[in-house]
RNA sequence: GGUUCCGUAGCUCAGUUGGAUAGAGCAACAGCCUUCUAAGCUGUGGGUCCCGCGUUCGAGUCGCGGCGGAAUCACCA
């Protein structure tokens, strides 16, 4: 009879290690209600929860949807399917019931077990994978050509790349885009400055990095502008006709023309200081540790657009005004008339994104595309959306915008004309600067070279400045608070990565005292609260990356590594490791402290976050 | 005015499909380095979850109505 018990509750520990528990205890309660009850029950009714660290038990069973079925008080009721439970489900090993909550206790052998299971599993993205995986497009990064990359692109970048990697993780076939808006009025404005103030100044002959020296020439063609309407006004004209007919803007409007009819000259000068622009970004994108599949320019994509919208208006499904504007009435759906070509014939925004859109979808099949871009693009998503899906492109279902926060900083918005847009190369620049100086003074790193201990502070930095960002749900809009920012202690990316280095300073150290390590016997081991509580957290991995994936966020993964870390964290402080003298124990938290490591890396690379191996 | 998003501790933020006494970090104060990295750990204080009504066994979470903030509604991108 002993051995009959013991073999079923291996087999079942066998059976059921590999399922998720929740859905095992699940299928356990269904049973306990049919046999004790005679009901049956549906999944929604059985709501099974983890259990709240001030109570004894390790899933919680909300027992109020059944008391329609028992017909008796919440307590009873508990009572009665714990019972059930102790005498049928050998894994658990206790219960209580406190008010409407059964709290089930699984015995800690079984985690010891499940433990061993999940070390020896060979990624830990195996649980991540969807059952249908798709073709997903990414466009993220999206800058114009007329000024460097700041703060705000930061933000959309990492989102990005990390969504790239997250989706990646799940098995889906993600293509990293980015759309260069390399057209329009507002390059024509750093070409005009650059050309009648310029002297022909270079990247080489100023030092400059180009994007920078291109974006001094569209801050100083505004500059210049607004002298010429205050002039205007003074001479008794009104503000909006000085604005629209001071002489740089009539110039301005004159290059974009003679761009959009090929001229020669202005065409070069656009790509010269395009050039210029790129090879600036290049060196920002790599400092970001960012990367694109597939580049699109504007430039190539608007001419799509128009000959979309001119075969749209062929079928009627656009209309055309008496200036010979071409328009789409959305209307119907809720939303208002939206211009696509202006009565001159040039191409808009939305044109662009038309035939970026037809384009894509033309070359990838893609199942979805998703757009990072701000939430203040909003509606120009929805109209797109709706436009596209009037030509008749079922497809446009699946265009999905990412709609990200705005990044504010502690006195407001960004604003270029009060200066105090915050630049992505000085904000890199200083993260590692500041890592440097903390390092320093902590002096851990003395043994390693220049070159060596560089790397580790650029990790450090960028660490912070990513972690900081991605923390936040991407949603809402966030401050960036300078000062704040450069905190590595708390809740930090240094703080994650100090974690890491941890881990990896207790393998060196058993290597240099020759202890084995990865051993995976650890059989008769009596495993504390704090080392399950571990497990637990561990176990959650692959859940948290799929509702990463699920939900677009990034942030739900950046604060699962911090508790992780923070709860390894307690774990480290309180028990020995290598001191500890019984093997079967020292095995067992090595292996736990290794596979905390893994997941912590694991994590941190879906976010784009490297990992230092000393700090 | 229309549409969308947001409102949680002094500050910055968590809070998975509605669940128990709402959590972290920073800042303040008090402790812990002769032992695997103190970028760590432990403790104390700090709340009208914007307000009201509703839905129900139960609402920070859902619905409606207010209040407050942001974005947007361009022949800019």
């Amino acid at each position: 009879m002993l051995y009959i018990n013991i073999l079923k509750c291996y087999l079942c520990r066998l059976k059921f290690a590999t399922k998720k528990m929740e859905i095992v205890l699940k299928e356990k309660i269904k049973e306990a209600v049919k046999i004790v009850y005679n009901s049956d029950v549906t999944d929604d009714l059985i709501q099974i929860q983890e259990t709240r660290k001030d109570f004894k038990g390790d899933f919680t069973l909300v027992v109020f949807p059944l008391l329609r079925f028992s017909k008796n008080t919440p307590e009873k009721t508990g009572e009665t399917i714990g019972n059930y439970l102790m005498d049928n489900f050998p894994v658990v090993s206790g219960f209580n019931v406190i008010k409407g909550f059964l709290n089930l206790e699984i015995s800690d052998a079984w985690w010891v077990e499940f433990f061993g299971i999940m070390a020896s599993e060979k990624t830990h993205f195996e649980n991540c994978l969807v059952l249908k995986p798709e073709t997903i497009l990414v466009e993220y990064s999206s800058p114009n050509t007329n000024k460097p990359l700041h703060l705000g692109h930061i933000r959309n970048n990492l989102l990005g790349y990390s969504l790239y990697r997250i989706l990646s993780a799940c098995g889906h076939k993600v293509i990293k885009t980015n759309i260069v808006n390399d057209r329009g009025i507002h390059i024509c404005k750093s070409m005009l400055a650059w050309q009648k103030f310029g002297n022909g100044e270079t990247p080489q002959s100023s030092g400059m990095k180009g994007d920078h020296l291109v974006g001094k020439y569209y801050v100083l063609f505004d500059k210049e502008y607004k002298l010429q309407v205050e002039r205007l006004v003074s001479q008794g004209m009104e503000e909006n006709e000085a604005k629209n007919s001071a002489p740089l803007m009539t110039e301005a409007r004159d290059m974009l023309l003679k761009w959009e009819a090929d001229d020669n000259k202005v065409v070069d000068l656009w790509k010269m200081m395009n050039s210029w622009v790129y090879s600036g970004f290049d060196v920002t994108y790599k400092k970001l540790g960012v990367d694109f599949d597939k580049i699109y320019y504007e430039s190539e994509t608007y001419k799509i657009g128009k000959d979309i919208v001119l075969s749209a208006l062929k079928d009627n499904i656009l209309y055309k005004n008496d200036d010979t504007s071409i328009w789409a009435d959305l209307t119907a759906e809720g939303l208002d008339q939206k211009l696509l070509l202006r009565s001159d014939g040039t191409a808009v925004y939305m044109t662009q994104d038309l035939g970026t859109a037809v384009n894509r979808f033309n070359e990838y099949h893609f199942d979805k595309n998703i757009y990072v871009v701000g939430n203040e693009q909003n509606y120009h998503f929805q109209v797109l959306k709706a436009i596209l899906k009037k030509m008749g492109y079922s497809w446009s279902d699946g265009l999905i915008h990412f709609s990200y926060g705005m990044v504010e900083l502690p006195e407001g918005r960004m604003k270029s004309r009060e200066g105090t847009i915050v630049d992505a190369d000085d904000l890199i620049k200083e993260m590692q600067e500041t890592a440097k100086d903390v390092s320093l003074e902590l002096g851990k790193l003395s043994d390693f070279s220049a070159e060596e201990k560089e790397d580790i502070f650029r990790k450090i930095g960028l660490g912070a400045l990513k972690y900081y960002i991605l923390k936040v749900d991407p949603r809402k809009n966030m401050t960036f608070n300078p000062v704040e920012s450069i905190d590595f202690n708390g809740n930090t990316g240094p703080f994650i990565q100090y974690t890491y280095t941890r881990i990896k300073s207790v393998f060196r150290k058993a290597e240099q005292l020759g202890i084995q390590t990865g051993m995976k016997d650890f059989t008769g081991v009596k495993a504390g609260p704090k080392e399950i509580d571990l497990i637990k957290l561990l176990r959650k991995f692959s859940e948290t990356v799929s509702v990463a994936a699920i939900g677009y966020s990034p942030a739900i993964l950046a604060n699962y590594c911090y508790e992780l870390s923070r709860e390894y964290n307690q774990f480290y402080h309180d028990f020995p490791i290598l001191g500890e003298d019984d093997p079967a124990l020292r095995n067992f938290r090595l292996l736990l402290s290794k596979l905390t490591s893994e997941v912590i890396y694991s994590g941190m690379w879906l976010l784009g976050i490297e990992m230092p191996e000393r700090m």
